[in-house]
DNA sequence: AAATATGGCAACCGCTGCCTC
DNA sequence: CGAGGCAGCGGTTGCCATATT
């Protein structure tokens, strides 16, 4: 459809209006010329036509200076570039066409331009209007973005390609790099940009972490992690700002990915706990790990990925269809007076309760989805290839586990009780233990001897603890466990209603059991084993002042647990 | 047949990066 | 090295056509 009119459409000024008292684009006089805007004329079509023909492309600020017509140069930039420039393929898409801009967006994301050198005579705009509408008519019909073929292929590529970097070790992948297009995103993760010189091509680099990306893509759950990325004073502060003003509905609101940009992927993915780089679940091999996280409850159905326009699609109007395995009780109903439960500065959040929630979590720039999942599988792929400095401080945190994290949420439910914003319970997790843990210590320092009670739902790390740090309160247990913190956020094993997310190692929950005493302590292990499903009122956090465990108890006492600690 | 909703396209707007001075 | 200009890119908006009620 072109816009073009004739020159008698009315909304097209007059030569005679245009040389009266001039106005710019936005009714501006600007240089005594009137910037015409609007549909094109066939008569302005042939003047800029017979100019670029003199002159060529380019200057486009001197088109209107010399040929007469009374556009911008970037209309006429515009213009020339989308309607009349030679070669242009007018028409429908064909199904190849189709098919390459799909995987082209799976590799590039919306980087029209760069996809329609990839199709001859089509231009960015028809690309980025086709991709759009595409977006649009998959999101009614619950579809996901990329068909399994196109994600399986990219992934596949994906893979060869960091194996072959890995293993040639050389510099002469540029050429896969740039055979395939793939970008590696911004802010790559340190392993890969110490591959740099076995990775020496980096075609673009899209503004936007992988891992931003990738959280986004596994949904809100991971979304909600991710704060735990800022500085510790930084959450502290955002937390309170986030969240203190919130004694009632919850409503997924992140703090900015913007935060975690100018953080290296390790870093974030350390101060998380994350092993980094990530290692994939040996269990799961295969693209499908990725594309459909198993165990996923926002990653079923195949929907899984990263980009903006699934981001938002899932972030906010995620069709019903696409959780369809989802059980939205399991994220505990978003009671108006539900305080939102982030299991100790982790701010965690639940996903949207319903089809169509609001979310503030801002989508970072945009960028492709799959682009998102790509990264992360060669993050996951280079991990097997590290060194084992960061392998072994790490726990492996399985994207099953981190779809389980998804379970965290359940912890939402158990903070129903203490909704009331004059408890700290009703804060944030962070002000809950910013607040709690001078109650818990009984005015001791937290670095003296705090009454230490347990923690669940952490993966503990059964490496020994760091003896360097031997806090004398560690009486219950003799040696110092250091917990992954992202483990403990991103496993959930959690104390999930009816018990079902419960994996502490016995390590940790015998000590907590014991630190809790009798009656606590039993009911805490019946909780743990299953045979209880009353975890009303127990939570989970870390003391904001020494990163310790910590554990709210039926009743709301807090305590924090000796022994444990979480490690960044 | 009219009103409304939806789809598709063209164009505009704002931002960013590059280049020149 | 910084400022200004320019070109390009991507997001958004507006308009028209078509479908549906």
């Amino acid at each position: 459809m072109s816009h073009t009119t004739s020159d008698s459409d009315d909304r097209v000024l007059s030569r005679d209006q245009t040389d009266s008292p001039l106005m710019d684009e936005g009714g501006n006089l600007v240089q005594g010329v009137l910037l015409k805007k609007g549909p094109w004329t066939s008569a302005e079509d042939a003047i800029l036509i017979d100019y670029v023909k003199k002159h060529g492309e380019g200057n486009w600020n001197a088109v209107q200076k010399n040929s007469g017509l009374f556009r911008c140069g970037k209309s006429c930039r515009l213009r020339w570039a989308n309607h009349l420039r030679p070669n242009l393929k007018k028409g429908a898409f064909t199904q190849e066409e189709e098919q390459l801009i799909v995987e082209l967006h799976a590799k590039m994301g919306n980087k029209w331009a760069r996809m329609a050198a990839h199709l001859p005579g089509r231009t960015d705009n028809e690309i980025k209007n086709y991709w759009n509408t595409r977006i649009k008519r998959r999101q009614r019909a619950g579809l996901p973005l990329y068909p399994p073929e196109v994600s399986f292929q990219a992934l596949q590529e994906s893979q060869n390609q960091n194996i072959g970097a890995i293993n040639n070790g050389d510099t002469g992948h540029q050429d896969i790099l740039q055979t395939n297009g793939y970008e590696i995103p911004d802010v790559v993760f340190d392993s890969l940009k110490a591959n740099q010189g076995v990775l020496p091509y980096v075609p673009e680099l899209p503004d936007i972490s992988g891992s931003n990306m990738l959280m986004k893509g596994l949904g809100s759950p991971f979304c909600s992690f991710m704060p735990s990325t800022i500085h510790r004073q930084k959450r502290l502060r955002d937390s309170v700002g986030l969240f203190s003003g919130y004694s009632g509905r919850v409503k997924n609101e992140f703090p900015s990915f913007d935060q975690f940009q100018n953080d290296s992927p390790e870093k974030m993915a350390r101060t998380f706990g994350l092993p980094f780089p990530l290692e994939p679940d040996p269990t799961t091999k295969g693209p499908e790990s990725f594309g459909v996280i198993q165990g996923s409850q926002t990653l079923s159905n195949g929907n899984f990925s990263a980009s903006k326009p699934t981001s938002g699609a899932v972030k906010l109007e995620l069709p019903s269809l696409q959780y369809p395995e989802t059980d939205l009780s399991s994220w505990g109903a978003s009671s108006p007076q539900q305080p939102l439960l982030e299991t100790v500065d982790s701010f965690i959040q639940s996903p949207p309760p319903t089809g169509t929630v609001e979310s503030d979590c801002p989508s970072p720039r945009n960028s492709g989805l799959l682009d998102a999942l790509l990264h992360e599988a060669k993050t996951l792929s280079n991990a097997k290839n590290h060194s084992s400095d960061k392998s072994s401080n790490s726990s492996s945190v399985t994207p099953a586990d981190i779809a389980d994290s998804c379970t965290l949420n359940i912890c939402e439910t158990e903070w129903e009780d203490y909704g009331d914003a004059l408890s700290p319970l009703g804060h944030s997790a962070t002000s809950l233990f910013n607040e709690c843990t001078p109650l818990s210590t009984s005015g001791s320092s937290l670095d003296e001897q705090a009454p230490v009670e347990p923690y669940v739902g952490c993966k503990v790390k059964s490496e020994p603890v760091d003896q360097t740090w031997t806090p004398d309160r560690g009486k219950e247990s003799t040696n110092l466990y250091d917990i992954s913190q992202a483990d403990a956020l991103l496993s959930s094993d959690w104390l999930g209603q009816g018990s079902a997310y419960v994996k502490n190692p016995t390590v940790m929950t015998d000590a907590i059991a014991n630190l809790l005493g009798d009656d606590l302590g039993s009911e805490y292990k019946q909780m743990t084993t299953g045979t209880s499903t009353a975890s009303q009122g127990w939570g989970f956090g870390s003391c904001a002042w020494n990163n310790m465990p910590a554990v709210m108890v039926p009743g709301g006492q807090q305590k924090l647990i000796s022994g444990f600690r979480f490690v960044a």
